[in-house]
DNA sequence: TGGGTATCTTGACAGTGTCAAGACAGTATC
DNA sequence: GATACTGTCTTGACACTGTCAAGATACCCA
């Protein structure tokens, strides 16, 4: 039987999350339609049906993937050494990721699933851990040990994550910022983290 | 002739926007269609298309209006006489503007008009000036003399505008953030801000 | 009074997500 | 090996969307 004619398709659930990771960064989340998704995994209209609850559940399942792979990012960096340094290197990372894939950051941060959907359990939980992981960063050494008086670590997490997110999305959205003013844009808001954190001071230990 | 029965409306364009607005703020952005917004100013499904180019306009109107809503908040803004407590009121403002009408602000910054719409050059124009009258805080006093050397205010404009704006997203579509955070989270970004600019060490004149 | 124009109407089309009901195939049970 | 079961896939249908084309209505100005 032939690869494109046999009644069931083998691999579905896969294909689809595959395809759909395609027509996402191509087309962009209006551009991808459960019909189109199907029509190219060559299955029928409602195929996806039997593997994803609903469209919902189908970009929740494709944001996840987009955190893991954010997670492994966060996971290869380094404040130890040279906090000052390490900051400006993670930023530069986080704003690459976002702009590699606009539309898988869009998917992953966006009111689509957050607002509009209903973020699945599984979604939620991996985004948190990501979010986890940042945190722990301000929590521990070189960070924690180095921050203000009366300065929360978590505030303090939240607050930068916002900055880093502010970046992306109004780079990525095209208001105020574009791609020539990134690099300057960004070494400005590292530049004043560094100054507020007094980070810059004493990265030889004082 | 009965309100309802007349076949001209009369003032459809304004009763448009009017209506557009308030089924923005109760149904959201894709509550928001142009066949319900019809219905609801009692006329035919089309009858909008001879007063706005198409749903893209409609949309670019209501934004505009909230970037005019948004610069005279600015306007109100005093940094003068206490630059550190008139940054923290601004932001305060700014992120009391954004949660009073979340789909508003989310029309005004969302990807809705800049990614997958085209913006009419009188909203671009609006919002253009809108962010010109917040970079003119930077270069004007007292700021302007009280930058580190090297700092660029244009610069400091966008970084600090993308840390507006990811806070408000991030409290938007209730990720990392929610209400109750919100003023330790905009307090910590205000001082960190305040640390940075070295705006808290003379205040009174130094 | 007449014609032009702005405004509003109905009809239609292609596209969407999703439900219901039925067709098919592989798997476990007797 | 036949039978029932279950997971997978299909077609048909529905309500909803934005928007175009063509025709109806009412206002305004010559």
């Amino acid at each position: 039987m032939s690869q494109s004619a046999r009644y069931h398709h083998g691999d579905l659930h896969a294909t689809l999350l595959r395809e759909a990771a395609v027509l996402l960064r191509e087309q962009g989340i209006e551009g991808l339609s459960l019909r189109r998704l199907a029509e190219r995994a060559g299955v029928s209209r409602t195929a996806p049906y039997h593997h994803f609850a609903d469209k919902n559940a189908l970009l929740c399942a494709l944001a996840e993937q987009g955190f893991r792979k954010l997670e492994t990012l966060m996971q290869e960096e380094d404040l130890e050494s040279e906090p000052a340094r390490g900051l400006r290197r993670f930023v530069h990372a986080y704003l690459r990721f976002a702009s590699q894939d606009p539309e898988q950051y869009e998917l992953m941060f966006g009111r689509t699933l957050w607002k509009t959907g209903r973020p699945t359990k599984s979604l939620t939980r991996v985004a948190h851990g990501c979010f986890r992981r940042y945190i722990d960063l301000m929590y521990r050494p070189p960070l924690a040990s180095r921050l203000p008086p009366g300065m929360d670590p978590l505030r303090l997490a939240q607050a930068s994550w916002a900055t880093l997110h502010g970046l992306s999305r109004l780079l990525l959205d095209g208001i105020y910022l574009d791609q020539n003013d990134m690099e300057a844009v960004s070494d400005q808001a590292v530049d004043l983290m560094i100054a507020g954190l007094r980070l810059g001071e004493d990265v030889t230990g004082g």
